[in-house]
DNA sequence: TGGCTGACTTTCG
DNA sequence: ACGAAAGCCAGCC
């Protein structure tokens, strides 16, 4: 597979495929890991088409508060805290318990 | 081509 | 502690 120019998205599906079962990481981190810390919202968009992506779990990245943000988009919406939880990461009100433990930033499980 | 939008983040009030 | 505004970059019309 030829690697495009501007596979912004494909970066994002590669790095959200990474995250261990039952961990989380934000989408800043996951656009500093791409070198774009200050375009979290991209890594947003990008999951907007994580949608046509099963390998994709979108429900593992929230935001820098641990809050669910992203789960209006899923479907149903909670969805993402069912599977989250599933995974064995305590959701609570739409907010990630203990979100210090069940944190995976790739920058750091990743840097080599 | 130009301009708007957006699943975020940070900072000021 | 909470609320609002600005900054940012890439995709889409």
């Amino acid at each position: 597979m030829a690697k495009d120019h501007s596979n912004f998205f494909n970066d994002v599906y590669e790095v959200a495929k990474l995250i261990p079962k039952g961990r989380v990481t934000s989408y800043g981190a996951i656009g500093a890991y791409l070198g774009v810390k200050s375009s979290a919202r991209m890594v947003g968009w990008a999951m907007n088409g994580a949608g046509a992506h099963p390998d994709v779990p979108a429900h593992r990245v929230v935001n820098r508060q641990g809050l669910l943000t992203g789960k209006a988009h899923f479907s149903p919406p909670s969805a993402m805290e069912e599977r989250l939880m599933a995974e064995g990461v305590e959701v609570k009100n739409d907010k990630i318990q203990n979100f210090d433990e069940v944190y995976w930033d790739p920058m750091i499980e990743l840097a080599l």
